[in-house]
DNA sequence: CTAATACTTGCATGATTGCGCAAGCATGAT
DNA sequence: ATCATGCTTGCGCAATCATGCAAGTATTAG
């Protein structure tokens, strides 16, 4: 037997990788979403109270998404004087969304040979 | 003034449209991301007795969230005789998130400009 | 037919989550 | 100093969710 095709390939970790449940965990809400919208749309840093007026809930719950969304990675924040700035990560959030789209289908090919 | 800067982009409407919070939803739990991965490195469909292996959860568990991902569209769900064969929809997913890069992308570009 | 296998679904429970309100903290204005 | 602004955080509540168990359905085997 050349290939071992019982036990998970290689790969499986390669994807799990990719696979962080923080990203998928901060996108699942629909407040956040329109957040990250807003925010891409915008193609420049908001701050919370500007942000607050794409979403209709109280400000200290966008502060809480953002706040969200900043330790997943999402965006990241500025304070400058008493505002504090949230910029999306665009680049890091796009290439994470590639990355994570070549390794499916990466594993899939690979998986596919293997149960050939 | 030639741009008007205050109204959010038209760009802004596609992206929520790529933005569903219901594919982040599915992919939000550790098990369903572990399916994925399992389902994703196989290469090929799964049953869902060979789905629960991957994830130490009870079988009901397993069939409920490869239900939930067959409805977000994440796999599909074929029956043969007494088997459920769940296979992952990669090609969809994978072109999903690809979109989603590029209408990411495309606002924050757009967004710039009219910023600036 | 009965029995076994493969999966789904109703139910109850414990945990998590999103929310508004109010208080707190830091910074800037007067 | 006092006050106002911008944001964060503790608290409590309601809603949602993941889980195991048990019962149910469908298909196959004997």
């Amino acid at each position: 037997m050349a290939t071992n095709q019982a036990l998970p390939p290689a790969c499986l970790d390669a994807l799990e990788a990719h696979l962080e449940a923080g990203l998928f965990q901060a996108l699942c809400d629909p407040v956040r979403l329109s957040l990250v919208a807003h925010l891409a749309a915008s193609g420049r840093a908001l701050t919370v109270t500007e942000a607050s007026r794409c979403c209709g809930i109280h400000l200290s719950g966008v502060s809480r998404h953002l706040g969200l969304l900043r330790r997943a990675g999402v965006v990241v924040a500025e304070k400058r004087g008493r505002e504090v700035h949230y910029r999306l990560e665009i680049a890091a959030l796009s290439s994470t969304l590639r990355g994570l789209a070549d390794a499916l289908e990466v594993c899939w090919e690979q998986g596919q040979r293997e149960s050939a």
